[in-house]
RNA sequence: GCGGGUGUAGCUCAGUUGGUUAGAGCGCUGGCCUGUCACGCCAGAGGCCGCGGGUUCGAGUCCCGUCACUCGCGCCA
């Protein structure tokens, strides 16, 4: 980078105060020129004839050097890493063994002819150079010291490039960046408000967009075809390594007269695009598979699928329902009440691991996953017959057997777990099992690239086993699937039993990249009268449409196009193609797992008037039992 | 709300079946070294072993409680 053109005189240049070129702009060419640096002291090496200073700036890093002979000699010699200072002097050539190769500015030196500490740093909490690894809370307590810092300092650089470029991509094909409010009403996604509460309206609350769903649905309603925004989001939910709590950010995006695959061709190439130009050369799946939710739950256990995985799961429950030919009760209860077994094949781990692995993964399920456990066979093959000496297969009858281990192309040496249990709970350790089978055994592809995939087809509905009800399973603003000659009304008044109301699609798809969940997104529901049937088939009846969904659902009254969209996570894309399976990694001023900023302090008390402003009374915590 | 893991020097970590004065590397301070670039060499400072209680002749180590951080579940796209 260059401070000025380079028609800037060396003297104008000069005469700045603070620098003529930043640290990593200088190269043998420059050499004779008198030039002005300023930046941190990375690091310094003294030896018998010289100190050297390691001058670093966001641009890169110049080497000083400073003979004892120099009046600041001492004060130099003394000057604590991370201070920033302001040098002049002679830029020199560095001869033969003395060039640096792995340094842009590695030719060249500057031999110091003034030296000003412009700010002394103390004693650090957090040493910037280097790559070694420091607690979280002293690294967000000093975010501006880990800032500094090589990795994350590209990270937040490279963010700011992302964000540019899916802006650009949006841009190019004709959507328009609006800006929707921030101070709002509670927004239907689910998750619990952050609410802000009004002083003009005492006892009244704003709440903070969880997404900004019903705008974007507005906008397409005013007529404005297409938006798009990188929209703040607020979910006062609790952290995960994937999902930093408080607030994140969404390329949000709706557009009018679309079905699904319009809004598929539509954002496809803007995500295999961005992670194509920042992914490094690693490969990117195009087109991207579309994968229906049944069928993602049955192979993969999960409806965020990491395809970078060469195994799949399989059901294998009616293998176990004839107790008198597997000699194994526990799965033959299970199946027998309904639920599932659901097989997770760990190829090569007989062979390669011993018994602790196994009983390593059934510990997992049980402390990690609070699951009753996860049955284990390992297989060998003797004279050509594969057999398990482990319980689940040990007294199974021979062809069955056979039969069970040519479905799942298990052989000798392989292994293979069984998630048993209810079918919700089966399918979640199964999948979660399959992730971690694949990590434990090196299994994941990671030259595979970025391997995206379209989850479609998820049920308008589901069992709400709390409250032993149909409730919404997604966002209820989808629309029903149809069959053609028929409209999403008909499919709604013809589901007269439970059966049939759970059988019911909605046209909402999520995107998924490494088994990480980018986005989910759906054709809307722009009809008032199906909406207020689509809310009923979940027992709320008009007045909950009207209260919560007020401003979407009268604005649907009037005219309202077709419409459909998508919002995939902008962290969550960053932490992809940088590398990194921490979300902080790629978000400036995080808070941590409690949702505390420990660097600004916050949350933090108020000013008791600042309360009484606003009718606000504080109880005390109720203390624990 | 629940479960797992971790907590020893400014930082990263070691510390044996409970046993005398708790160690190493990095960093820091001082000294040495004709050019280093993770410089090298010598010396030094630096510890409520997270906190509280218990068992014991004796606890960094065992037990109970508690706090902090972290990962996961619940929750959440």
């Amino acid at each position: 980078m260059r401070l000025k053109s380079p028609e800037a005189g060396l003297k104008e240049r000069i005469m700045h105060a603070f620098r003529s070129h930043t640290c990593g702009e200088l190269r043998s060419s420059d050499v004779g020129s008198t030039v002005k640096l300023s930046g941190w002291v990375h690091r310094k090496r003294e030896h018998a004839n010289a100190l050297f200073i390691d001058l670093r700036d966001h641009y890169g890093i110049s080497q000083v050097v400073i003979y004892p002979t120099a009046e600041f000699y001492e004060a130099a010699k003394r000057c604590p890493s991370e201070s920033v200072i302001t040098v002049t002097g002679e830029l020199l050539a560095r001869d033969g063994e003395a060039v640096n190769k792995e340094l842009d500015t590695g030719e060249v030196e500057l031999r110091a002819e003034t030296f000003l500490i412009e700010s002394q740093a103390e004693a650090l909490p957090l040493p910037v150079f280097g790559e070694q690894e420091y607690p979280e809370d002293i690294r967000l307590k000093h975010r501006y010291l880990d800032l500094r810092r090589d990795t994350l300092h590209k990270n937040i650089i490279m963010r700011g490039q992302v964000i540019n470029s899916l802006r650009s991509r949006m841009i190019a094909q004709g959507f328009t960046e609006f800006q929707t409010p921030i101070l709002t009403a509670s927004s239907p996604e689910g998750a619990r408000d952050f609410l802000v509460p009004s002083r003009q309206n005492p006892g009244k609350f704003y709440a903070l967009p969880q997404a900004p769903q019903q705008f974007k649905q507005l906008l397409m309603v005013a007529g404005f075809d297409r938006y798009f925004q990188i929209a703040p989001c607020f979910r006062d939910e609790d952290a995960r390594a994937d999902r930093s709590p408080g607030e994140f950010y969404q390329l949000d995006m709706e557009m009018s007269f679309v079905t699904q695959e319009d809004v598929f061709n539509t954002i496809e190439p803007v995500m295999a695009g961005v992670f194509e130009e920042f992914g490094g050369g690693k490969a990117v799946t195009a087109p991207f598979p579309r994968i229906p939710y049944k069928e993602s739950m049955e192979k993969y256990g999960s409806d965020k699928p990491d395809l970078r995985i060469p195994f799949e799961l399989t059901d294998v429950s009616e293998f176990f329902l004839d107790e008198s030919k597997t000699g194994f009760g526990i799965f033959a209860k299970i199946t027998k009440g309904g639920g599932k077994v659901i097989a997770i094949p760990a190829p090569g781990a007989t062979a390669n691991k011993s018994r602790k692995f196994f009983d390593s993964l059934d510990k997992w399920a049980k402390k990690e996953m609070q699951a009753p456990g996860l049955g284990y066979a390992r297989l060998k093959e003797e004279d050509g017959v594969v057999s398990s000496q482990d319980p689940a297969l040990k007294n199974f009858d021979p062809e069955l057997l056979k039969a069970l281990l040519e479905k799942m192309g298990l052989k000798g040496g392989d292994g293979v777990f069984f998630s048993a249990g209810k079918t919700s709970a089966a399918c979640k350790l199964a999948g979660a099992a399959r992730n971690k089978v694949a990590a434990d055994l090196d299994l994941i592809d990671e030259d595979a690239g970025f391997k995206f995939c379209w989850v479609v087809d998820y049920p308008m509905y589901e069992w709400d086993e709390d409250n032993e009800k149909i409730d919404f399973s997604h966002n209820p603003f989808s629309m029903p699937q149809a069959p053609e000659g028929k409209s999403a009304m008909d499919v709604l008044l013809e589901a007269d039993t439970n059966e049939k109301k759970l059988d019911i699609l909605a046209y909402q798809y999520d995107i998924v990249c490494n088994g990480i969940e980018l986005s989910s997104g759906a054709i809307r529901n722009h009809k008032a009268d199906v909406m207020y049937k689509a809310f009923a088939i979940a027992g709320y009846g008009p007045e909950v449409v009207e209260d919560k969904f007020a401003g979407m659902i009268n604005a649907f009254k009037f005219g309202a196009p077709p419409h459909g969209g998508i919002a995939p996570g902008v962290d969550r894309m960053v932490m992809l193609l940088a590398g990194t399976d921490t979300i902080r990694d790629v978000i400036l001023f995080p808070m941590n797992g409690q949702a505390q900023d420990l660097m600004m302090n916050a949350p933090a008390e108020v000013d008791p008037a600042a309360l009484k402003e606003l009718n606000i009374k504080t109880v005390p915590v109720a203390p624990k039992d």
